[in-house]
DNA sequence: TTGCTCCTCACGTCACGTGAGGTGGC
DNA sequence: TTGCTCCTCACGTCACGTGAGGTGGC
């Protein structure tokens, strides 16, 4: 009961367009039925018009080409991965208006203070990892959970803020080394050292999105005002989720290594 | 007052990775204030840090860079700019939430039937153009728009509903030779002449965005029982907007040419 | 036979990221 | 002097769109 059609005419039944059907063909997403040895013509059947008019949905969705492939395999999972589809479309949304938000933050001028604090080395649990930029949140998150759930297990007590380290290509690339610490009592069971040094310190008031107002500010005063020395810059999370949910009233330290 | 720093540190000071500032002063968004001629080092002054950040932003909004590029050359224009893009991201939302809903549509088979018409050539009032198929709406919103303030001026009456006809790379390209008609009665002053035929005809009902479910449907039909005709497909808009406000009420015939 | 459809490269898009391979600066 | 920072290519990404240049089908 199916009819063979050329390239041309699915195209026209699907809505897809032929350099769009050869790209789905080379890619192996939608394979014609027939194709013909000596020209290399493509033919394909009315009943594959089903898939096709799929595929063309769920492109429509922006849903990217892998994620259709998934869904056309196995359709039992289309609502679970347009359902995800959807709720990351509504984060971003979300994200963007938050982002608009602090634009105009980024108008009115930074007072900033500026102290120097010479930081004796410390014992510390730590976790460290190579993160990326975007996963930063997610690994802060887990990373102080389960320093936490380590200090419980161990029966003892936090002895500060917990704080994290950003090694250099933490910026200048989009991913680097990172420690999360949480500050122990001397004389503990297991523990880490987190090395002392010279700091330059200001404190950010607000989401942890718009610390890079602090870090333009205070990195131009060192930049201004001192010589720079090598090693990792350091947060101090004096005052941040999970116990305070609204994010303007989060409290941030950030220390920049200076030279004695 | 400002100091001069490295791409390095500047990265640093701007949460923007080096490879970000190259590439920026290639495109020049962001030029260093100095550079070494004999190595190529870059300079940047710590008063550039305020624009680095504003265009971080930005990008954080996933704003084109054209659009960074204007609002940072025009700063007045930022709050239009960035508006006019967080309305873009919401209808974004909106048309994936419409598309989920049909893709629920595509589940559900589609009963069509398929009548048989031989069409005669008419006068109508046309508009062509080589349109993409992501303005179709818009143009043709616009062009039926002036085809019935002709109507007035002419102070003549419509012969019947209006139609498009569309060129076969409008679907095998991504744009192609539109036809948007009104047809007038014989005998008036001024008129095209659109050309006849024998059509398999089917009708739908819903929204304009789910029209290729009956392309996919005609069409299959057509292949399995007729012999094609060349020429372009027609769609007479029977019921649909500004009359009708509600999409799911929109009533359109498709007209698939077929040989006699 | 003549258009017409179809074919396969090869390159462009956008905003960088990822190496490779090499030189200057402290 | 030795790492370290910085440099410039060149290529990859993602989902096609845009020609160029050529062959088969009716």
């Amino acid at each position: 009961m199916d009819a063979l059609v050329g390239i041309g005419e699915f195209s026209r039944l699907t809505h897809l367009s032929v350099k769009t059907l050869r790209y789905y063909h080379e890619v192996t997403l939608l394979v014609p039925a027939r194709i013909d040895e000596q020209t290399g013509y493509r033919r394909y059947t009315t009943d594959q018009v089903n898939d096709a008019l799929l595929i063309g949905r769920l492109r429509d969705l922006d849903l990217p080409l892998a994620a259709v492939r998934q869904v056309v395999a196995t359709p039992a999972e289309r609502d679970a991965v347009i359902a995800d589809h959807l709720q990351r479309m509504e984060r971003e949304l979300d994200r963007t208006r938050n982002i608009v938000g602090s634009l105009r933050a980024l108008l009115t001028p930074t007072t900033l203070s500026v102290n120097y604090l010479d930081l004796v080395a410390i014992p510390v649990l730590s976790r460290s990892a190579r993160v990326g930029r975007a996963d930063i949140a997610d690994w802060c998150g887990n990373a102080f959970g389960e320093l936490a759930a380590t200090l419980t297990i161990l029966g003892i007590e936090a002895a500060g803020p917990v704080g994290a380290t950003y090694g250099e290509e933490f910026f200048t690339e989009a991913h680097g080394e990172v420690t999360a610490y949480l500050p122990v009592l001397p004389g503990g069971p297991v523990h880490d050292t987190l090395a002392g040094g010279r700091f330059a310190v200001a404190r950010h008031v607000g989401p942890y999105r718009e610390l890079d107002r602090v870090y333009g500010a205070l990195g131009s005063y060192v930049a201004e005002h001192n010589t720079l020395a090598p090693g990792p810059i350091r947060e101090i999370y004096l005052h941040g989720p999970p116990e305070e949910p609204d994010e303007d009233q989060f409290q941030t330290q950030v220390c920049w290594p200076v030279a004695s």
